[in-house]
DNA sequence: CGATACTCATGCATAATTGCATGACAAAGA
DNA sequence: TCTTTGTCATGCAATTATGCATGAGTATCG
């Protein structure tokens, strides 16, 4: 039994289709069909059902699912711990955070690191999933959030001011009830928000103009005049287009972290990001 | 990374040398060479250092060691999960057993069951060391001692009766002293024998004139007129120019035991096996 | 009902991997 | 010291696996 067939196993598993599989791991559709073919004879048992919906798991599948899965745990953590070992200021690092906070925070910072390590590769990706630190999805993550993980070192890096903000110039809505008022709040599927409830008890006659599930176009079509929006202080206060306005009551702050697998604890360049990340944003 | 790369990083952490992996794992030894080195190159560090003596691991490489190791874990039981489900009663039965039952006891009930089962091959291998079933190296173990691995059914198949023989016609020692005697024992690395004790007891001042590690030597020996061997029943029985000799207390019995991994529980022709097994030899 | 967009399997040319043979080097023994 | 026996690395030929292109089959949708 060849381990890498395992991998594809594993992969094929997971996205029900050869041709998902194979992109997942970068090969293609012909050679995992294959792959698991040679699996299968030398295991001597079918572990998927061709259907027309696809590969699913038949039972003696399933049952050694498992198996195959602490499999890639124990490879991950085997990469892991000799990547956190690196000690040369080169390779890449990869940074996941919240839209906006990359936008706004974080490429200063980036540029400023790019420039005094010219040989590290910095990849920022902002996406709404939260990126698994153990699966190596990326190195550092930001997040509104502490973190959960196991073995995710983590820590409070600063908290964050929000502020209510409108189209420069346009009228101001009159505190106390908001039936004048039009919103623009994050969108339904994150869930509760502290923003949002502070709105609603701030403003419980106003209605929602639109939705997004990210800050940065909540500020883009703030100024536009559609409505208003509760965004991060720095957000807000850097776009010339938008105006705080007072209601007498700040809507509530929020913490933001920094976090990372423990592995990559000792790993040089990202104890070098973090410090300067700590030096330029830590409150 | 390659899963199986991890695989050749292991048999050469255990080898020593990339021949002696290489054979483990039946290929060459420049295929390891490329191969560890693609793996080195993939996770950006050194796990091995050249040495004259060999390869030996790095402070990385045994820092991950670990990780393989559990990552084998993984595929064995992947792979006797599936195994263990196999229906058909065809396919291979491997077992080992220590060289004197493997010789006397077994192979009458093996040749009834080859006959009965045609399409299965059956491999009896006589082992000193013990053949892990964790790791496959047998389907079907018989020892003298309960079984101590996780994970192993084992169950008590008899008790073995033993005699102590001489060559037919020789003179008997006469009893309470052995000082005339000559003995045939176990070679000293198994340590504490019980038939070993009971012969001290029993004949302290005989010499021991002859050692093997197995019992079917000590019955040649025996035969050849060397000295007096204590021997199971059903092997000393067996030649005819041995003779039974009765000190007037019977040395010690031992059970013997059966055992499988619990995976393999439901294969269709391991249960064929144990049947007759136990049908034939059970007490 | 036909068109579209998926799926997986297969033939074939290409690229990658493997094993064999060989050479270089080091340690052990005559 | 020379021989023997072990080690690992490398060049080359043969094998093996891969990717591309294509065809067959099957839902989904207008």
């Amino acid at each position: 039994m060849e381990w890498s067939d395992l991998r594809v196993f594993l992969a094929i598993a997971r996205e029900g289709t050869l041709g998902a599989a194979a992109r997942k791991l970068g090969q293609t559709q012909p050679t995992m069909g294959r792959r698991l073919r040679a699996l299968e004879a030398s295991v001597g048992q079918q572990l998927f059902q061709r259907t027309s919906e696809g590969f699913v798991l038949t039972d003696e599948g399933s049952a050694v699912l498992g198996h195959a899965e602490r499999m890639e745990e124990e490879a991950l953590a085997f990469e892991r711990q000799l990547a956190g070992q690196e000690q040369q200021l080169d390779g890449v690092l990869r940074i996941t955070s919240s839209d906006w906070f990359g936008e706004t925070m974080l490429t200063p910072v980036l540029a400023e690191f790019s420039r005094a390590h010219p040989r590290i590769t910095t990849e920022l990706l902002t996406d709404t999933r939260f990126l698994s630190l153990s699966r190596r999805e990326a190195d550092v993550a930001f997040r509104i959030q502490p973190f959960e993980e196991p073995d995710v070192v983590s820590r409070k890096l600063l908290r964050m001011p929000y502020g209510l903000y409108a189209k420069a110039g346009t009228p101001h809505p009159l505190p106390g009830d908001g039936s004048d008022a039009a919103l623009i709040t994050m969108d339904t599927a994150f869930g509760e928000m502290p923003d949002v409830a502070w709105l609603q008890h701030m403003l419980p006659q106003a209605r929602v103009v639109f939705r997004s599930n990210a800050r940065s176009i909540h500020a883009r079509m703030c100024a536009q005049g559609i409505g208003l929006a509760v965004l991060p202080r720095p957000l807000g206060d850097a776009h010339g287009e938008l105006e705080r306005i007072d209601l007498g009551e700040e809507p509530p702050t929020r913490d933001t972290w920094v976090g990372y697998h423990r592995d990559m604890r000792r790993l040089a360049r990202l104890r070098a990001l973090l410090d300067l990340v700590i030096a330029r944003l830590a409150s």
